[in-house]
DNA sequence: CCAAAAGTGTTGCAATTACACCCATGT
DNA sequence: ACATGGGTGTAATTGCAACACTTTTGG
């Protein structure tokens, strides 16, 4: 019953599309789901890595805060960023350690591009991962991971999210790796076309990409504009 | 940048069905949803309505805080709870109170069984409201139950929701009723009672409902256990 | 016998899937 | 020429909505 020794902290779950470490078993195409993490430089768990977050300031929303601490340890800036979840239980994956004041995290998810995730500079602490090959992770931070892949997935099928991960322009083909990806199996090229067409999110800008070795693939852009809150 | 006078509250959006106050216009059959609120008794937005609920203790976690104050303010025990979202704007509906601390509300939604929101006895500062038709709520309240109720709707069409507004055992018309009540129209019967004996999530106990003036209904009860945390 | 809801059957439309096939380019 | 992915066509399947019809009770 002792009133608020309690303090409200932001972590965000960053996803970008990179080439795959080693090459797929499953044969599945060039781009895998990766995250960055930031390695702890003080206990409680020190050394593991962990999501990017920290405390709430004073004068900033709970989503200015997921913004701050994205670019603060990654220098990017996301294309969709969503709250997740809120974690509360007393003991959130610090084993007995009384003192410590206790932490309320509100955790957001967010996209960002693939050719800006690919030339994002990993230094001493901040590296990136395949989400299907992480290291042990500080607190009780990998189910929190999970939860964001399974939210990742869920939305792909009823939103437009997966535009969030590719440039301005995009090939159809490029946008269907995305998905395979996400969903982690191949999908059906001619009805992967017909089904996007049909949503109406994609516009044919005129434009082919030229220089590859088959028939030159029409560009699109995304008509979503970014959502209303969520 | 100032750190932390930030406050953690819980507040609960509790959904129950009840028989509707005036005759439906969209001659919709004997249930609406109904929602129980509290009068304020201080600054501010004194004697405004609004949700159930109040700080957060530091030995208790969310989803204790929320079971607590849906007890403390409607002594109901939901068959249903589950997070919502956290609103943590720096201004939330408080029209330019300096000095108030600064609030983030983790806000759960609940539902409880019918037969026992009916018998629940309204005080001065307790009363159930139609969802479709509520007073002026204090601070961002309005939007929040908006929030709730679109994923009431939501979730009622891929999970067994709708199983924990009801008694334990119920006929196929009643849970009929409940979704009808929810997505404010009718539904075909036949078609209704297949999609759910598809799903598998319902099984009959063998007994009938006498005592009706047509052919006596099987009476069923949910197979879905409690899900997982969400 | 009649009203009323339970419960079954049937039919047509729309969305999804699988897969065959042609097209345009670089090598 | 041919390999490669882009792009179109189509037939089979499935799921869903509409609605006719039979069943079993109370009045």
């Amino acid at each position: 019953m002792a009133e608020q020794p309690v303090t409200v902290a932001v972590s965000t779950v960053i996803f970008g599309l990179q080439p795959p470490a080693e090459p797929r078993d499953d044969a599945l195409g060039g781009l895998a789901v990766h995250l960055p993490l930031v390695q702890r430089v003080r206990e409680p768990h020190l050394g593991r890595w962990a999501l990017p977050g920290g405390p709430l300031h004073a004068d900033e929303s709970l989503r200015e805060a997921a913004r701050r601490n994205l670019a603060g340890t990654t220098g990017l800036r996301p294309t969709h960023l969503e709250q997740l979840y809120t974690f509360g239980a007393v003991e959130r994956g610090v084993p007995a350690t009384p003192e410590e004041p206790r932490v309320v995290s509100v955790v957001y998810w967010a996209l960002v591009r693939t050719e800006v995730a690919a030339t994002t500079v990993d230094d001493e602490h901040v590296a990136w991962f395949p989400a299907e090959d992480l290291p042990p992770l500080a607190f009780d931070h990998e189910e929190i991971v999970g939860w964001a892949v399974r939210r990742l997935k869920n939305k792909l099928e009823y939103t437009h999210l997966s535009h969030a991960l590719l440039p301005e322009e995009f090939t159809l083909g490029q946008l269907r790796e995305v998905h395979e990806a996400i969903l982690g199996r191949r999908l059906d090229p001619a009805n992967f076309r017909r089904r996007v067409e049909a949503t109406g999110t994609v516009a044919p800008t005129g434009a082919h990409q030229a220089g590859v070795r088959h028939r030159p693939p029409a560009l699109y852009r995304s008509t979503a504009r970014e959502e209303l809150l969520t």
